[in-house]
DNA sequence: TATGAATGAGGATTCATTCAT
DNA sequence: TATGAATGAATCCTCATTCAT
């Protein structure tokens, strides 16, 4: 659709802040079209419906995501710092918005399984991403020949994402990126790897 | 309520099928009662509104699951032994009940926040089991005695947990009792274990 | 039915006091077999359903009031003292029972046309004893002969009913009976009649 | 709500005629919108819920009887005239709309307690306009000085409310207006007034 | 493009009544 | 007589989507 177009991202936005703050169940079309200041039936001439605009906001969102980590992982060298700027970004981009994090990690989750598969296929850039991430440790050596990626992968996808549910259902209220070290350490052990950062040892 | 009745429990089975089947948002309570074979009204006579039966069945469910672990790793000496045998255990009793592991991954997260809340409060009986575990593995030595205990069972929740939702999204196709070696290593490795199984190296 | 045993009775008072408390909508069969101190079945051989419960309620306690009227104006001479002790009697015995008077005034009056127009006939029996007086009074010529019995009836249980109907909506908060001696005055000189109470002038 | 947009009166007036024909119990919402010829949620974009419709029914005809009421009354000199006027009109009223005469007087009172007290609310108004006719009577010296006001507008209300039900329930039979003269002659006897309009005596 | 009034399908729950014991 | 577990019909309201303007 007309995605350049102001009022796509202007719609996107409404959504995002009227699913945090109602709830998905409570996240009608019409709050959406209020938040975004337009009529309920403007908001098909952008979206084709409603399950349109969840899959095309964890689009947008998602892409974010990739392009970031993708951009400061090129600078880092061994697998190490890679994952450890892809766990800070992972942590930092809901960290400073709280209204996204309640999306992904709540709300976004009450939709239907048809939904969720979509969101799923959206999902696989991200995994990948961290597929690629752990393959270059097995190619460097860093992690043992036969580490099996596709595991590995879940472990990494599933421990941050716990990690970050949890400290959403605790409405926030602690630091989530003072957690960084620590997470980053026991991944980094699972796979197998050692830790190269400066101050490590 | 009545739950040694056998309504109660057959009931609950039937719930299980139904949303397994349909959905969570197909999953009617006529549908339940005709599935149990009983009256819609009599559902009202064990349940107090169909909100209760979602968490009586979580309930029951996850009460088999601790029970279980809880008895398999009582004969187990070391922490690599008792995080095998949990992780087995989980694994085992959503594989043999591909129903329930549909129910629980996917169709039960629909819910909405207040019966997501009351789900919670049932799955901590399951994380201060995790947490009993890692203790042990501090205590004996086999972890560092500065393990996050919190974060490493975030991350063996959310690396189990993840780990079977994508089995159920690739709908059950391969054997995800077979990756339980492979996961259990990652997993004792990133706590900082060692393995002691006795096949192990 | 079996009026004389006693659970038929029991049933009754029962029903009054639950209806009173409840409200009419809130009377389930069950809460009155509770009250009764009987099974939710036990009612069904006292009673045909649950219609026959309210018209068998209002016939017992009207005939109290008809047997009790006819009673004290069998005493009296004049159409005027005639008149008082029935108003006195309809106040006195509403008054007395506040639970009989939340039912008659308020809560029975919500059952159906059904129900409404066999209470209805009921009723006549207490409205032909209102006749009767009026007709003694044309008789005796105390009222003229061309008064309108029929008319001069509705209004005497029209003005008794709205004025007890209003005690009650008032929660009954101030003495009903004090206004007899208001409302006989009122009433006997719409009828055309002169007050020949002892204390009268 | 919009009460001047068209399909407000519409669906009000499609209440009352469904309420009228088929009972207070047997007005489901769905048969209402049929009625006034729009789709069932169209219903909501005017009234609150089932409820509102019925006590907005209540107010919109109650003020149409005080508005014309208070008109009528305005051109009258002798409380005799005012009463004389008032029944004729209430009594009219009522017997021009037979829909109307069976919803106020038979199926409204069925409704529940808090809907009831809210219709009560609105019949205020019409209470004190028969205070206002009863006052100015007091004043003018046609009543006594000590008539109890609100004992009298009991008497009249009750009387009139009475005479109407009676009408209804005798299925609108006989002509409702044919007993104006004669009431009005009962009740301005009961306040101790004497008959001041032209053909009286 | 933009509007917003109108649409109409769909489901949890209550409770009078029955009947096997 | 007495029980009480089981039955099952019946309805208000929400909200995604459309379409005439």
């Amino acid at each position: 659709m007309k995605r350049n177009k102001p009022k796509y991202k202007q719609i996107i936005d409404a959504a995002v802040i009227v699913i945090a703050e109602n709830g998905y169940h409570q996240a009608q079309v019409s709050k959406i079209a209020k938040q975004a200041g337009v009529a309920d039936g403007t908001i098909y001439l952008y979206f084709k419906n409603k399950e349109d605009i969840l899959i095309s906001l964890f689009k947008e969102k998602m892409s974010l995501f990739v392009d970031k980590i993708e951009e400061v992982i090129a600078g880092k060298q061994t697998v190490s710092e890679k994952l450890l700027v892809m766990i800070e970004n992972h942590c930092k981009i809901l960290s400073d918005d709280h209204h996204l994090a309640i999306v992904t990690q709540l709300e976004l989750r009450q939709s239907n399984k048809e939904i969720r598969l979509k969101i799923n296929d959206v999902l696989k850039g991200y995994l990948k991403l961290i597929d690629t991430i752990l393959v270059s440790g097995v190619e460097s050596g860093e992690f043992s020949a036969n580490l099996d990626v596709r595991l590995a992968r879940q472990m990494i996808f599933g421990t941050l994402d716990e990690m970050v549910t949890t400290w959403v259902m605790n409405e926030q209220k602690y630091d989530l990126t003072a957690q960084v070290p620590t997470i980053h350490k026991l991944l980094l052990q699972g796979c197998g790897g050692r830790n190269t950062i400066s101050l490590g040892g």
